[in-house]
DNA sequence: CGAACCATTGATATCATTCAAGGGCTGTGG
DNA sequence: CCACAGCCCTTGAATGATATCAATGGTTCG
């Protein structure tokens, strides 16, 4: 299986195969975590960085009320902990959606690579800006788009983020999420995503069947969303290094 | 004019003197931008930062069809850029609510002083870590809380956040944006926004008026909005050190 | 071959937008 | 100091979007 995190590295940064090597090797097989189960990860080695090498999960805050909300999806070659040993406590909890293969780089590792390799500390450097992108455009889907407009814009970007990870088949990409979850995504219920989704549908514009999805218009289904891949940041090569910056 | 980044930093790490100093050294003066224009900065010294030291501005979304989608608010203190110079296209634009002065500390300077400090390294890291939360908990507010829990959990925000910079007093605080950012803000009408403000007004929980903001009830406020402070990670001295824990 | 989860549908209630209009505040120039 | 313009706030009525409640089929997996 090739590494899911190196394929995604390589659409922010031309990659040496040093890098791709050093890269894949940092990556130790993990744990295997259940469907519909927390990812934790106490008394681990807090300076490790946990990557998903199979399957999707996401990040979610949970409410008394019993109300859920989805911030971010998860999926392979996503890096999951933010950080979190500087702080105190974590602010939102790790869930998997499908059965999830962890992986895990070291700390010590981690700084060897990005000492010993700029382009790889770049990419690293880019794959955090363009989290935090996508974030931001996730707070602009759920202000400012209409229903149908969230479900498309959400559909056109997994299949940006799933094409750039080499898991997409032409116009067709997995979609192992539950209409429950993509209502905790979209802020709304499960009800109205399954109106949406008809909607969308009848306008020819996807097919969603079995865990699998089809835009059979890209093109249509972006201008419906609103959709432009910029904030995706998936260009690889096109910008200085660190260092050429300096 | 104590430093409101100082200020900041020293909420999410405690700091020596020399530090303080350091970093209040740092900061160069810069120039002031216009209430209701947008803050650029092409052809600056791309591994600058730039830091606001008095004002508000905002990131933002503009839509062709007029709509726009605030993302984030910036109050003194916060930087700017969140090192685009990485990237190869801005995602989004800054722009001034009220009129801004700006200062800048320059990549050279930013390099020195993490590296003689590991107290001021952490404080930055934490920050980037509080700013990541922060977006995360806007998307919360987006897709799971009702108008009226939104904008109480925005005051409670900014309550918080102006009280780490120092620039409340009591229960008071300044609020200098209109109804319109408001709206912009929440993914809402600013017609909506009024009635909401009319409701919390009619609770008695606060009141807005010559853009400043007290809240009279700040716990009955804070369970309203489900708001927990602690997504902020304003405390300060709580945690090891990065070297402590490497 | 059930049991549990998932998708779908209809009717109704609630929340928020839109459109339209009027009133109040504030800063500025005469 | 007044008058005006421009923005901001406020209000009402009608419309549209989404939630809620409740019930039924369909699928999958043990």
């Amino acid at each position: 299986m090739p590494n899911p995190l190196v394929h995604k590295l390589e659409c922010y940064v031309r990659l040496s195969d040093a890098d791709r090597m050093c890269l894949a090797d940092a990556v130790s097989p993990g744990r295997l975590v259940a469907a519909r189960t927390d990812i934790i990860h106490e008394g681990d080695d807090p300076r490790a960085v946990n990557v998903i090498l199979d399957g999707w999960a996401c990040r979610y805050r949970q409410f008394a009320n019993g109300r859920r909300q989805i911030v971010a999806l998860l999926l392979p070659g996503d890096l999951c902990d933010p950080h979190v040993f500087l702080l105190d406590a974590m602010d939102h909890t790790i869930g998997a959606i499908t059965p999830v293969l962890l992986g895990q780089i070291t700390g010590a590792r981690m700084q060897a690579m990005t000492a010993r390799s700029p382009d790889l500390d770049l990419a690293l450097h880019r794959e955090a800006l363009a989290t935090a992108a996508m974030q931001r455009e996730w707070t602009v889907s759920l202000g400012s788009r209409t229903g149908i407009e969230r479900l498309a814009h959400l559909f056109c970007e997994l299949h940006a983020r799933l094409a750039a990870i080499g898991l997409t088949d032409g116009n067709t990409c997995p979609m192992p999420i539950t209409q429950n979850d993509l209502g905790d995504a979209m802020g709304q219920t499960s009800v109205h995503i399954n109106r949406t989704l008809q909607e969308l549908r009848g306008l020819g514009l996807i097919t969603l069947r079995s865990r699998r999805l089809t835009i059979h218009d890209p093109v249509a289904l972006a201008r419906l969303a609103h959709f432009d891949a910029a904030y995706l940041h998936l260009t690889a090569g096109s910008g200085a290094t660190l260092a050429q910056r300096a």
